[in-house]
DNA sequence: GACGGCGTCAATGTATACACGAAGCTGCCG
DNA sequence: CGGCAGCTTCGTGTATACATTGACGCCGTC
């Protein structure tokens, strides 16, 4: 694989982990060096992240970007006009047999959340199938990239409220509402189950962010281990805030 | 300016004033002549110009995206979703002294159509100073980042229907429908206002659009002169389609 | 004591040299 | 005469050296 391909995936995984957390300043030199490749493809990896708002390019160095409670509002608005269409145009052009598969998986999904981290992998692992599903069914490449780039910030969320339970079991009965209405045919009742869905999901994403999640841990972790980087970061992104690319 | 800011830019709008066709073959080493820049610079713009969805990686080469009949319909699928929303935010939350003054502007925009191609651009400066007043009063980065990539796509096709003055006039008068109830604060009507715009547009626009645009000029235009690059140019495009970055 | 200017330095921006891989062409063999 | 193999060549991928910019701190002056 190429090394900025590789440099790129690491970074990002990393940033979903939440490995590098928010405000953690990204220096070429050093991470070429960490990640064992030259300065140029490390350059296009943080170009990408950039691209992507996952990190921000901050006067000196890129620093990775905090997720304000307010942001997080923003994307489930983002989130909502996206993903209800599109489960709304997956109602009208879904081949049922696929949905039928994901069906079948989510009803173990009680299951699974009672089994603990293993079963909580394979969980999530089902909702992703689902979205990838409604997302192919869509049928939408335009659409399909947007919503690409949503799940990447969703996903740093959903580190959140990862171990609420009671959500998940939830969460687990909104998606069955969604797969059925798709499987129907119902495009209006995909829209508005898909809305239900995201806005229980965005107030317990709230309930479980206290005051302001935004928080950089004091200190902006270099990421490599000696290097004395020591600036305040402050909480409010810089410039025009996250750019969803 | 920096010269990888400079690449950008110029690639960008001469993709997007049609200078350079679907289907031509971007070469870095080309490019970076014909720029007056080095190659790295040049990579960085070719990078984000596949962000943004306007080439596209082609084995030898990036090629300039074509837009199918089918792209297009798939884009205002797009622009429904995510203009709808952004005009029912605005109503909600917008500064209502900005709106009256597009307003005012909007009025005199069937007197302008009809000055030719100065009052053309002037009638088209208004209607981009509406989508950026939309997108502020909306107030969400996320949203705005996803409509600055669709508008990008977009204005590819404006030029299509860019001299049906007939059409023009109709949807000055949505337009000016979609501010009326924005200053009114009527989010519904706001979001179904553009999704009527939207849908008229839609319609303008594939009516205009024969076959199928995609239709390279036979030849793929290498930029540069005296190159003999030919090859076919497929139409549709190779792998994952546009992607909107 | 505070403010402004200048110098230093570090990190990014740019250029270029080198490496690797793929595609096309040519020549040989079947 | 057609197909395959090896070579050649061009283009991108990577590394590194050099240029430039902008930030920080120090010193001088007001």
């Amino acid at each position: 694989m190429r090394a900025g391909e590789r440099a790129y995936d690491t970074l990002r995984t990393e940033i979903l982990d939440g490995v590098l957390e928010p405000g953690s300043v990204l220096q070429e030199v050093e991470q070429s060096v960490r990640l064992g490749v030259s300065r140029t493809p490390v350059r296009e990896a943080l170009r990408r992240l950039i691209a992507d708002g996952l990190v921000a390019a901050s006067g000196r160095g890129t620093v990775v970007t905090a997720i304000s409670r307010n942001d997080i509002v923003s994307l489930y608005e983002l989130r909502e006009a996206l993903e209800a269409r599109a489960a709304g145009l997956a109602a009208q052009r879904r081949d049922a047999a696929d949905f039928a598969g994901i069906r079948e998986r989510l009803l173990e999904a009680p299951s699974l959340l009672a089994e603990g981290e293993a079963g909580l992998v394979r969980y999530f692992a089902i909702v992703d199938d689902l979205d990838d599903a409604i997302e192919a069914a869509a049928d939408n490449a335009f659409l399909g990239a947007a919503l690409r780039s949503v799940q990447l910030h969703s996903a740093r969320i959903r580190r959140l409220s990862r171990h609420n339970h009671e959500r998940l079991r939830a969460a687990a009965g909104e998606h069955l509402l969604i797969v059925d209405a798709i499987l129907a045919g119902d495009a209006e009742l995909a829209s508005h189950a898909t809305h239900v869905h995201l806005h229980m999901s965005l107030t317990n994403a709230l309930a479980t962010v206290p005051a302001d999640e935004a928080a950089p841990t004091a200190d902006p972790v270099p990421t490599a281990d000696p290097v004395p980087t020591a600036d305040p970061v402050p909480t409010a992104d810089p410039a025009g805030g996250p750019r969803v690319a």
